[in-house]
DNA sequence: AAGCCTTTGTGAATACATGCACAAAGTCGC
DNA sequence: GCGACTTTGTGCATGTATTCACAAAGGCTT
């Protein structure tokens, strides 16, 4: 559900994988959460637990950072902690700018997740000139011409973006051709952006497709609906045989 | 960013790869627009541009649910459309409950996307006394003691978890305990759920450290920073070596 | 009706990710 | 100070996903 454009891997392959990536923010938490209970050391297979994943990925995750564990004892928190923080790049603070003031940008500004390790909104912006001015968890919403300037002068450098798809494309554009090379994306839109600029996407409607098709993969596959004409609660009209297509076509959709 | 339980492949493996399932709405998604423009036909390349993947992707994924195409041509818009949304699920409604009703719930209650196309949400439901009761997006905000009889009365087969972290498991365990099997979660915690339950994580500051860590590699990888002791803008306080490891390891942690 | 041109659908090659299972390395008790 | 015990780090086998590249299939033009 996410995509990124990768570039070719810079420097002496200290390459982690993209995978064991995605999964040191889960540990890191599952750290904290450690850390805040007093808990000094930890071995990989009470972490694992923690963290919802097998001992064994995550020891071959923990090993793309460096050997910090010790065998017989396990890992020391603080210093692991310490580890996956500065891999991530959390030791720096980034400055992140919130476009799109709308529920959804109202909610990202007040998520607490923000402030708290290594991220600080800088700036939320709108076009809408109702909303400019309004005051929001300690800030106040800018109008989107100032947008450049905010960005350099700020130096924002992850704009994430909460806009209606119709503006997405086009506040990111802007941001892009700022400076940034760090997108978090909202709006339920593919953004095309230039090589070397990351985009993330968080897609909710995707998600529940996702979850739809699980559930009914559960309840026995969608033929068993379709079958039979009324079955489904409220079921779409399914189109008719496809206008171009050839009936033989149809006939093997169907039948297959 | 996303974890499910995934349980042995039922049925006469038509088993559709989980990755290609997550593309899946992506590529409806890109039709529909399409279809808005009044475009009948599309071809895997042009298809695959809107998707943001590559072209022989999009056929593979494809070609797991049949062989729709015509060869020479494209694909029909709008028989694609159909038999993708039938494979998702999405030719039936499902119903959908919403629990937390903060910021971000009122942000996905009043989201376009979920009514749009085969979600329905038919409830709010809140621990806190001042919000039960508020209207919001024609839903009234009910207590969550109620929780199990509204999943029972209603048919809620998806509930969205967007409490606070610590009340989220609690959520779970009794949505599930009331026979919901699909959950997407927004609640920064993994959480722990029986075998053939499904939980889907949307988790912003994940998202967020993914990019901060590429972000820092374009530039240069975290050692430049650590190196020299102020260069980063605010760094955390490095914390000492590891108190209980032995001098070696710190040594190799720092050199290797 | 024959051949050219386009585009699908898929075998085969490659790349990436997961999980097992165990040797190596360390701690702790005696 | 030694041996038993624990837990890491990783080689190897397996599974999943991506990409290439092309034969097969259809439409369209002449």
């Amino acid at each position: 559900m996410t995509s990124r454009q990768t570039r070719t891997r810079d420097r002496s392959d200290r390459g982690i994988p993209e995978a064991t990536v995605a999964r040191l923010p889960v540990y890191l938490r599952a750290l904290h959460s450690l850390q805040d209970r007093g808990v000094a050391t930890v071995s990989s297979e009470e972490l694992a637990v923690a963290a919802g994943v097998n001992s064994a990925k995550l020891r071959k995750d923990l090993s793309h950072l460096g050997s910090y564990g010790t065998r017989g004892v396990g890992y020391e928190v603080e210093y692991l902690v310490y580890q996956i923080s500065r891999e991530l790049g959390l030791t720096q603070d980034w400055v992140v700018a919130i476009i799109g003031v709308g529920n959804l940008g109202r909610a990202l500004a007040g998520y607490g997740g923000f402030a708290s390790r290594g991220f600080r909104v800088a700036g939320l912006l709108d076009a809408d000139d109702e909303i400019v001015g309004e005051e929001i968890s300690g800030l106040t919403v800018e109008h989107i011409d100032r947008l450049e300037d905010i960005i350099g002068e700020r130096g924002v450098s992850i704009a994430v973006i909460a806009t209606p798809a119709g503006a997405a494309q086009g506040v990111c554009d802007r941001v892009v051709a700022s400076g940034v090379t760090s997108v978090l994306n909202f709006a339920p839109v593919v953004l095309s952006v230039p090589e070397g600029v990351d985009v993330r996407k968080v897609d909710l409607s995707i998600e529940l497709q996702i979850l739809a098709f699980h559930e009914q993969r559960k309840a026995g596959g969608p033929d068993e609906f379709d079958a039979l004409d009324g079955a489904a609660p409220k079921a779409a009209a399914p189109p008719g045989p496809p206008p171009g297509a050839t009936p033989t076509q149809y006939v093997e959709a169907v039948e297959a």
